[in-house]
DNA sequence: CCAGTTTTGACAATCATTTTCGTTTTCGTG
DNA sequence: CACGAAAACGAAAATGATTGTCAAAACTGG
């Protein structure tokens, strides 16, 4: 609804990976904003609850938000570099975790699925640089 | 090595569950140990290095760890409510991952999975009070 | 333009985790 | 056993993300 949720969300869709809100507050200054902090956590936490944005936590904790394509249930492909992420789906795994819970006696499974990897254009950067020292 | 270290292990191997820093502390302390939270930490800091002890994060963000029974890869079927957990293996989600990136052309593909649900002693102990309101 | 509600943002407060740093233990060696 | 270096400890301070507080600003219907 307001303007300045707009605006989060609008800095969220402009990238294609996850950003943290410490990263989106710093974009919308950088683009002459005047958003508090404060708002960009509250504007993220409204966008996670109502499900219009998908969240996960890095190794260090922080959480990462990210706009995607569906509203349904999926999974994400993450870059460890350029944290650039591609949606997936993946029934097999679905159907995998559902039989694990029933099979040890547990109700309402649910699970979490993240792959990560260096996306093709990381890696081709990374090999050069590595080969030939081009810092 | 140290006689501190070796307590932290002691008292995560006697959950079944994960723990938190915090909690283990706390567990020592109830035990008269003397062991301060820094120790904890690093204690535990240690102990996932070396791949003794698995960690996860919550929801919340906080790390919780867990000691289990064999150090090769698996993954866990926790409970939501007593945060017990399950060691469980997926041949079939690990070959799923490592093609899912492969095929959007990754590369040092990784994963995790965890499954999440409620354990059937708790589910039950949950449904009776739901009926019999024995609070 | 007005009273009431919602949104905002500066700042303070939380809380897990990490650093810092002086003290205590552990250990190898003479 | 004694001694000094190195490792381990722990109390307290620092950090950093996230949340709570509260007064000011923006928006609403009338």
């Amino acid at each position: 609804m307001s303007t300045r949720r707009e605006a989060v969300r609008q800095a969220l869709t402009e990238s294609s990976g996850f950003r943290s809100a410490q990263d989106l507050y710093a974009d919308l200054r950088a683009d002459g904003s005047k958003i508090g902090l404060t708002t960009v956590y509250r504007a993220l936490q409204a966008l996670s609850d109502s499900g219009e944005v998908d969240v996960l936590r890095t190794d260090d904790g922080e959480a990462v938000y990210r706009a995607c394509d569906t509203e349904s249930h999926h999974h994400h492909l993450v870059c460890r570099t350029c944290s650039t992420a591609v949606e997936i789906e993946g029934p097999t795994v679905e159907r995998w975790a559902a039989e694990v819970g029933a099979k040890h006696g547990f109700t309402g499974v649910t699970h979490t699925v993240e792959v990560f990897g260096t996306c093709g254009t990381c890696s081709r950067r990374l090999a050069q640089q590595g080969s030939a020292q081009q810092v």
